[in-house]
RNA sequence: GGUCCGUUCGUCUAGUCUGGCCUAGGACGUCAGGUUUUCAUCCUGGAGAUCAGGGGUUCGAAUCCCCUACGGACUACCA
């Protein structure tokens, strides 16, 4: 068997959207699993929607991921260049081999001829006007310097049929093909074109992308075969939507790499998460590393149908990874969501509270706000259902607690725990509601991230106490 | 409009090829209960899918066949 080589090909049009880093996953861990090669190659044959540093986004999005390619712009390799715009004279070349064989063809038919080409439905086919140019009218006009493409030139009989490794077997009419323009007036291959010449000249064995070019890879087999080239296998994708009808799309700023990165989600989490949406590992478990996507994957297990991204869930496997975070290196990156607070608090201490309790590190703002915003809460939070709390409860109990920790010697968790637990015995109350009267006293929030006696440690003995006075003064009121 | 692809809990999905073990399993979310120093973690449990709809084949269909509906892709000198 040959070896596996896998090319991620991406057009170098802005940021990485989830979708695409998808694919650039897949093709890793197929060319991983098979001790095969990952290629990147970029498709820059498009001059108008060249933007800038997107190639350098490309390059800092894969080595974040730990999808290292073996060959590419960057990295070199037995197969280049890699990048597409740097080899505008092979496909010239072959252009003119498929023209010599008939397989492709001069066009010099303007844009008023083409658009009168269009039918009642809006379709425009191109009615192979040009094919049947003598040799010295092309010969004539090409001196003439009247701009041309190439075109394919598509049997107009039979059928094409190929096989997919996600969709099965598909059959298509020839003549439901279009004589795609293989290569510009600019002089630069489409797509459909630099692709084939790419993927055989780099030697693809799989390849993998999105759906949206099932409809085209008749003619990319028709351009195999009129090379005499081996097709290579394919393995197109089912689209990630933003919800039932949309696809995930950069121009709405949907979904990108670089926005999860930056709000503190965790590369592998991402990749984890994305790996799992139209692959299924055929187990139980929902966490995996690269490494054990790389000894599980296998085409087998990709759906066909497409999939809605849920940042939900995506969440969640985030706080499962970021649990599992070394306190310190938590600590280190959690650092600069802390630099507008203005209290002194132990931010080492926060730091270990907030680890168990944080999806993502974009959530710790929210988390710690009570932290500097404490006037003018809703006093109906002392009001708590499940433990039974209410405010006239906390006007009863709040004083003996200010006397307590007035009293209190040591302040440490334990023993303020101690003092609280001796309370609830003499005042006659639920732990759950002396705790909760405590720590919305202190806090000011329904949700924080830690309890009553932590509470008094993280703010220390002297705004804890402040604290407390203010929240009497303001429920004698 | 034409061509191609798809359709199982709100979401990701298992099961479909090789019909019976599926009174459809798991995960996220949600709800309830429990542990806990409140919040969160963690644990347990519940609700949630007549398998898009209809017809057929069969002793038996989510699974095979046909039709319909809905959704998507393509239909560019974009990729």
């Amino acid at each position: 068997m040959t070896e596996v080589r896998t090319r991620f090909a991406p057009s170098p049009t802005g940021f990485m959207h989830i979708g695409n880093l998808r694919t650039a996953l897949y093709c890793y861990l197929y060319a991983r699993h098979n001790n095969g090669k990952f290629i990147l190659r970029i498709e820059d044959t498009d001059q108008q929607r060249q933007v800038e540093n997107a190639v350098e986004v490309i390059y800092s999005t894969l080595k974040l991921a730990g999808l290292n390619h073996d060959e590419g712009p960057d990295v070199g390799g037995n197969c280049g260049p890699y990048i597409q715009s740097e080899r505008r004279e092979i496909y010239k070349k072959y252009a003119q081999e498929l023209v010599d064989k008939g397989a492709a063809y001069y066009c010099f038919c303007g844009k008023e001829r083409l658009e009168s080409l269009t039918d009642d439905s809006g379709t425009r086919k191109y009615d192979k006007h040009c094919l049947h140019l003598s040799a010295s009218e092309i010969k004539e006009k090409l001196s003439s310097g009247i701009p041309y493409v190439i075109r394919q030139n598509v049997p107009s009989g039979g059928t094409t049929t190929f096989k997919d490794h996600v969709y099965g077997e598909i059959t298509v009419e020839n003549k439901e093909l279009h004589d795609n323009v293989l290569i510009k007036s600019d002089g630069l291959p489409t797509y459909n074109f630099a692709n084939v010449v790419d993927d055989h000249l780099m030697q693809i064995s799989h390849v993998f992308r999105g759906m949206e070019y099932l409809s085209s890879t008749p003619n990319y087999n028709l351009l195999y075969n009129a090379f005499g080239w081996e097709i290579p296998q394919y393995v197109h994708l089912p689209h990630i939507m933003k919800d039932k009808s949309r696809k995930l799309s950069k121009r709405h700023g949907d979904a990108n790499f670089e926005d999860f990165y930056n709000k503190g989600y965790l590369p592998e989490a991402i990749l984890n998460y994305v790996a799992l949406l139209g692959w299924n590992p055929k187990t139980e478990q929902e966490k995996f590393s690269l490494k054990e996507l790389v000894e599980l994957f296998a085409i087998e297990g990709i759906s066909k149908s497409s999939a809605i991204f849920d940042p939900v869930k995506l969440h969640w496997l985030n706080g499962l990874y970021i649990k599992e975070i070394p306190a310190q290196e938590f600590h280190k990156q959690a650092l600069p969501y802390y630099e507008n607070i203005k209290t002194q608090v132990d931010k080492t201490l926060l730091s270990s509270l907030l680890q168990s309790r944080i999806g993502a590190f974009s959530d710790i703002p929210e988390k710690i706000a009570f932290i500097d915003n404490f006037d003018n809460f809703d006093l109906s939070y002392f009001e708590n259902k499940d433990a039974k709390t209410t405010l006239e409860m906390a006007r009863q109990v709040l004083p003996a607690v200010l006397k307590a920790l007035k009293e209190q010697q040591e302040w440490t968790n334990e023993a303020i725990f101690a003092t609280y637990n001796a309370m609830t015995e003499t005042l006659e109350l639920k732990k759950k509601q002396l705790l909760w009267i405590i720590r919305i006293a202190l806090t000011g929030a329904l949700s924080t991230p830690c309890g009553a006696s932590e509470m008094c440690v993280l703010i220390g003995r002297e705004l804890t106490l402040q604290r407390l006075q203010k929240v009497l003064e303001n429920l004698q009121n």
